[in-house]
DNA sequence: TTGTACGCGTTATCAT
DNA sequence: ATGATAACGCGTACAA
C-alpha cells in the first residue's frame, strides 16, 4: 500500500507542497479556487496529514493534556466534559492520557510534553507525589486536581496549583454527623497504601472525629481494602466488610471513604442479614450519581466535581495567559443525606 | 528553557548521536562502558525523547491501537486489562484511545495508523458502522469487540474481524425467560438511535420474543431513552422509567437493555412505591459486576467481556502473524438470575 | 564499536 | 498567491 504524503498530493495538484499546507491549516493567503482543488484531492486519495510529522515541525500547537490516574475512572468523566468544553471554547485542543497503574504520571506528562508540544497540564487524581524535582523539569503550567494543597512545602506551592477539597475536614464532618447521631462504634474502610494517598487523609479525619468525640479508636474498626484489586471498587467494599464481620466485632456505623467501597459494604451488611441503616448504618464519600440510584440511597459527602474542574481549568487558562499565578483552591463538600445513616439501633436521642 | 535533543546528549558525552540512540534502543553493539555514561548523563540532564520524531522515523513500531466509544465507559476496564496483557506479553506496545460522541471512531483510527505506525486495531463498542469503503482504507488489520457479525454483508466479513454476542439472540432468550414466569405485559426501555445499534438489536429480540410467545407488541410500552444523555447511564433509566410510569400503563415486568439503565428504573419503581419483583419485575443486560452488589441483585444478561477481550486480542495477533484470515466470533451470554425478576403479581404459575 | 550523513513528512521562512 | 528549501529530532545505512 503505498503511503500517500503531501508531496503526492502536491504532485496530483500541480502544486508545491507548501501550498498543500496551506490549504489543510486554513493559512488565508491561499487562492479559494486553488484550495478548492486541494480540497478536492485531498477528499479522492483518502490523504491523512502525518501527526508525528506535524507535532515535530510545529512550534505553536496549542494543546493542553489531562492527565488520569487509572485506565477508567468513571468518577472523572463529567470533569472531563467540562474541560473539553472549555478548552474548546478557548480554541485549544485536549489531549487525554490514562495512566496506567504501573506508570509514573510525570513520566508520562514529561513525554507528552515533548511530543505534542504542550501548553498546559491537568492532573486528575492520582497520589501525592515526592519528587518536586521532576515536577519543576515540566516546563509548563501544572495543575493538579483533587489533590490536597495543605501538605505541599511552600517550595512546591509556587511550582504548581492544586484545586481540591480538604479530604481530612470533609472526611471529619462526615464522622462528625454520624457520631452526632449517636454512634460510638464506627468501622472504617479505607485505602492502605505508604503513599500518602486521599484515603490516608481521610482516615486521619476518622481518627481526629472520634478523638475530639472523646471515642477511643478502635484498631480492629480500621480496615484496609485488598491492595491487590482494584481499590476502591465494589468488589473490594464487599470483601472487606466480610472481613470486617468474620472479625465478630461490634459496631453500627461504618464508613467506606468512597461511594463504590459503601455500595459493596452495603450487599456484605446485607448478606449478612443487617438491615441498613436500622442495624447499621454506612455512610460514603465522593458523592457519585450512582449512589443516589442505589437502595438504600447513600448517605455520603459530594466532592463538587464540577466546580473543581471549571476551577481547574480556569486557573491553567490564567497562568498560561499569564494573568495569574499558581494558586491552591480549597472547595468544599456537600453532605448528602441518603437512607444509608441513622441512629444505632436502641438509641434515644 | 533549552529543548535537549539527542544532540547535545552526544555533545556532552563527547560522542555521535547513533552512539546515543543505540544506548537508548538497547541495541547490542554498544560498548556497555559507553553505554553506561550515556545513560548517566542522560539521567542528568532528564533527556526525553522526542516520541514525534521517533514515530516519524521508524518504520517497524510493534504498537496496536485500542479505540473505545466514549469518554470513559467502565464496562471495558476488564477488557482492557486482558488486551494490555497480551499485548505486553507480544512485546507489544498498547495505545488506548478514547473516541468522543462527535468524532468518528474510523476517522480516528486512520490518523493514528499514520501517525503510530500501527500494526493493529480493536475498536471496542460503538455503533456499526456503514463506510466498509474507508475501513479499507485502513491497511491494518482491524478486530471488533461486541459488535455482531450478523447484520455484515459478505464483503465486509472479509475486511475485519468481530468478536460479540448475538444481542438479538441472547435479548430474546431474556425474554423467554421473563416470559416463562408468566409475564404478559412486558415494557422494554431501549436506545432509539438511527444507527444499527445494540439496543436496537436487544429491542428486537425482545419484539421477536413477544411474537413467538403470542403476545401483542405494544408500542406504549417501548419505551426510548433520553438521547441528549449519555445513553446508558442509570440517570437516563430513572427518567425514562419515570415517564413510562406517568403513562399509566400497566405492565410487570420491564427489560432495560442495560444494567445501567436498569439500576436506574429500579430506582424510579421504587420511588414510585412498586416493590421489586413483587409487584414489578426488573432485568438488566450485559452483567456488569455492580450488578451483583446492588439490591436487589440484578437478574441480567452476562456478557463474557473477559472471553471476548481474549479472542479479540488473539484474533487479531493471529492476522497480524498470518496465522488466519479475519473471522467472526459469536459467544454465548450467560444468564444470571438475580432478585429483580420473579413471577407477575397474582400469578398462580 | 563508533561516527557521518541522509531522510522520515510536515511547517515556516524566504523568495518570487 | 505560490514554490523552493531549510529545519524539526530521531534512527539507521554505511563508512571508518
Amino acid at each position: 500500500m503505498a503511503e500517500i504524503t503531501i508531496k503526492e498530493v502536491a504532485q496530483k495538484c500541480g502544486v508545491g507542497v507548501s501550498t498543500v499546507s496551506r490549504a489543510l491549516n486554513n493559512h488565508s493567503d491561499i487562492n479559494p479556487e486553488t484550495k478548492a482543488r486541494i480540497m478536492k484531492v485531498i477528499e479522492e486519495t483518502g490523504y491523512i496529514p502525518n501527526n508525528s510529522a506535524r507535532n515535530l515541525k510545529r512550534t505553536d500547537s496549542k494543546t493542553i493534556a489531562v492527565l488520569i490516574k487509572g485506565i477508567t475512572n468513571p468518577f472523572f468523566s463529567p470533569a472531563i466534559e467540562v474541560i473539553e468544553d472549555e478548552t474548546r471554547r478557548k480554541k485549544y485542543t485536549m489531549v487525554l492520557r490514562h495512566v496506567g497503574a504501573y506508570e509514573d504520571e510525570v513520566d508520562v506528562a514529561l513525554e507528552l510534553e515533548k511530543e505534542r508540544r504542550l501548553r498546559g497540564i491537568i492532573f486528575l487524581g492520582g497520589g501525592f507525589r515526592k519528587s518536586t524535582e521532576k515536577l519543576k523539569s515540566l516546563n509548563v503550567p501544572v495543575v493538579f486536581s483533587t489533590i490536597g494543597a495543605p501538605l505541599l512545602d511552600n517550595e512546591s506551592k509556587a511550582v504548581f496549583s492544586t484545586v481540591s477539597v480538604d479530604d481530612m475536614l470533609e472526611s471529619k464532618r462526615m464522622l462528625e454527623h454520624v457520631i452526632g447521631l449517636g454512634h460510638r462504634k464506627i468501622a472504617i474502610i479505607t485505602e492502605g497504601s505508604e503513599e500518602l494517598s486521599v484515603g490516608q487523609l481521610r482516615l486521619q479525619g476518622y481518627i481526629e472525629a472520634l478523638k475530639a468525640a472523646k471515642i477511643k479508636v478502635d484498631e480492629d474498626l480500621i480496615r484496609f481494602v485488598n491492595p491487590n484489586l482494584e481499590h476502591y471498587s465494589v468488589e473490594n467494599g464487599y470483601r472487606t466488610t466480610k472481613n470486617l464481620i468474620a472479625t465478630g466485632k461490634e459496631f453500627t456505623a461504618l464508613f467506606c471513604v468512597s461511594d463504590m467501597l459503601a455500595i459493596g459494604a452495603c450487599r456484605a451488611l446485607t448478606d449478612a442479614g443487617y438491615k441498613i441503616p436500622k442495624d447499621v448504618s454506612v455512610c460514603g464519600f465522593d458523592g457519585l450519581g450512582l449512589g443516589q440510584y442505589v437502595t438504600p440511597r447513600l448517605t455520603t459527602m459530594r466532592q463538587p466535581m464540577m466546580e473543581i474542574s471549571r476551577q481547574s481549568i480556569g486557573t491553567l487558562f490564567d497562568i498560561i495567559d499569564e494573568v495569574s499565578e499558581h494558586k491552591h483552591i480549597t472547595l468544599a463538600c456537600e453532605l448528602i443525606q441518603g437512607e444509608s445513616v441513622w441512629k444505632p439501633k436502641g438509641s434515644r436521642k
